[in-house]
DNA sequence: CTGTGTGCAAAGGGTTTGCAAGTAC
DNA sequence: GTACTTGCAAACCCTTTGCACACAG
């Protein structure tokens, strides 16, 4: 990977109080070249270096407690998590999520804020999660050029 | 249960084309009686028949393919399920749910309508999941009169 | 040196599959 | 009678825990 995504990666943990091992980079290096939601599997399946599943596993927790990830979407198939990047880490990342029912692929609508709905009587909301579910726009191409796939 | 019970669920059984069985009169009716989502290891907790899991499971995906539950959650736990009581089946229960984050019920806000948001260039949005997570109704008024909880 | 991080083995929880026996209609 | 249902055993997947060894700072 490129000495400045290395750096890059370093000042992000440095950052978050977190050590620098080199199983923390290939691992933050494998979110920052994607631009979509992974999962611990597909993580063990892309990763060059050979991780275990656990600290795989463990790794993603750290990265999500301390706001470096977040979880993209939480289907039956596991958790995908995806770099928090917006500059109000404080929001929670409240923006829509999208997933592809072809790729299943999640991907992050950043600019895309979550609406609001009138809070119900008694309840009291501390988060949302707002997620599409449809074709992507490599997908839609895909399908139109190709009808029987 | 009551005969009315009983004659509901056989006619809404029959409406949908599925066979009659004890065990789904039983699972259904469960599901009439709770007014929050229900999971696989749910029902097998609160029925009083003794049926296998692989049934309940069996069931359950007959039932969403059917249109008469749909998926209220599916968080890390295992997915929860509710009845469509929407009276357009047809728009997928576009209704927003609620996930309290101290008793983990979740609960179908069937008033609250999914907000829509500007689809993004290329992407074909088919369905949509709004989540709001917070303390529900009955958990923020326990913790008003005993802080300690 | 000391607190963390990692790998390995194993366990845990939810869900699905294959197959043979049982049942609704 | 025939197609659909159910139970049982087993398998799958994702994820977590416990523990001993290795390593970052």
């Amino acid at each position: 990977m490129a000495d400045q995504t290395t750096e890059q990666i370093t000042s992000l943990l440095k950052a978050h109080g977190i050590r620098k091992t080199q199983t923390r980079i290939e691992i933050l290096d494998l979110f920052m070249r994607h631009d979509y939601a992974l999962s611990g599997a597909d993580i063990m399946s892309k990763i060059v270096m050979d991780i275990d599943r656990v600290t795989i596993y463990r790794s993603l927790m750290l990265f999500e407690n301390r706001g470096i990830l977040h979880k993209a979407s939480e289907d039956g198939q596991g958790a995908k998590y995806a770099l928090c990047r917006s500059s109000h880490p404080e929001d929670g990342d409240q923006h829509v999520h999208f997933t592809c029912i072809e790729c299943q692929k999640t991907f992050c609508l950043e600019d895309v804020t979550v609406p609001k709905v009138k809070v119900v009587q008694g309840f009291l909301v501390e988060r949302v999660d707002y997620t599409l579910h449809g074709t992507c726009s490599q997908c839609s191409t895909k399908s139109n050029l190709v009808p029987s796939n």
